[in-house]
DNA sequence: TAAATAGGTCAGTATTACTGACCTTGTCAA
DNA sequence: TTGACAAGGTCAGTAATACTGACCTATTTA
């Protein structure tokens, strides 16, 4: 591979490049969730709502112990925000077909909107960010993203984000 | 070859890449931040004096107001944060030579060790990444953040990342 | 029947962040 | 030289997110 600057000095040049890559995921994460920040405070909903109401969405009939999983927080921390979308009418529980302690989560019609109405906004940024850069580049950016995740994590989230989850 | 899932719904897969984009985000910030906010609880520390850190180290000299306009936050959010590190000695503050109403923020030796300390975890973290993935892949990830970023953003953020914000 | 699992809940705490009001110090132009 | 404005700090109050640890019920399963 042809590199158009020379590297003079690698290591100066590797730590530059990777410090690119910790800023470039800073700035797009804080611009990704600002918008959808503000438009849940119409609704006095957090930001944990709206990774909630994506989930479930995305995963229908997942257990709760799945969407920590994917969250990654405790199951104290979900149970209030859970608890919000429930008497809200956002979301509802049906028990396990097969495990009747288990309770699996919907979006309500009304959560799906919500959700719509909250996604609409990030998806429309990452529309203009894809149809601006093109296929390939799209193609490297999920390379790298998934290049980021814990190795443990790598294949299952890849099955998940490939499948819409079922 | 028949495509095993032919396009019958174009809107349908074009939704379905955007929401592939927003987890892909979403998962990869989560794994990006767990490490060094593992590491920062020995240190009683969190989150946000690392980014703190970080950016004071990325940009020496530069003012509050400047730190203010990367991190996006209100000056009551990162005085807190920044009295923890001029009391523990990471961070000192020069007033600015022009206008001395400015305080110019500056890593001392010790916040140097420690900035490196809770950031190379996520630089080794990106080198695996582009490892894995190639000069190219890394170029699109590049391309499409950047495009992830708010329109007005965009130059400002690419200027400041090329040069190391000097 | 006993252990394990899914999930919920109570209590207490920490961190990050917000709004709004007000203050000091310093710059700069009329 | 005075008055507006800018840089920055601070006080008070509030909210959201998340944590640990302990304990509970219902249900499944060995």
């Amino acid at each position: 591979m042809i590199e158009t600057r020379p590297p003079a000095n690698p290591l100066f040049l590797r730590d530059e490049e990777l410090r690119q890559g910790i800023e470039l995921i800073f700035y797009a994460y804080r611009d990704f969730t600002f918008e959808s920040d503000q438009q849940l405070k119409h609704y006095k909903l957090g930001r944990a709502h709206h990774r909630a109401l994506y989930f479930i969405g995305r995963h229908p009939g997942q257990t709760v112990g799945h969407l920590l999983s994917i969250l990654k927080v405790t199951k104290q921390s979900i149970s209030r925000v859970l608890k919000d979308l429930l008497e809200q009418e956002y979301v509802e529980q049906k028990s396990g077909p097969r495990d009747r302690r288990e309770r699996r989560l919907h979006l309500t019609p009304r959560g799906e909107k919500l959700e719509r109405e909250l996604t609409d906004r990030q998806s429309q940024r990452f529309a203009r960010a894809y149809r601006e850069t093109g296929a390939e580049s799209v193609e490297g950016f999920r390379k790298v993203l998934l290049g980021l995740l814990d190795p443990a994590e790598r294949a299952e989230v890849d099955k998940r984000i490939r499948n819409g989850g079922r």
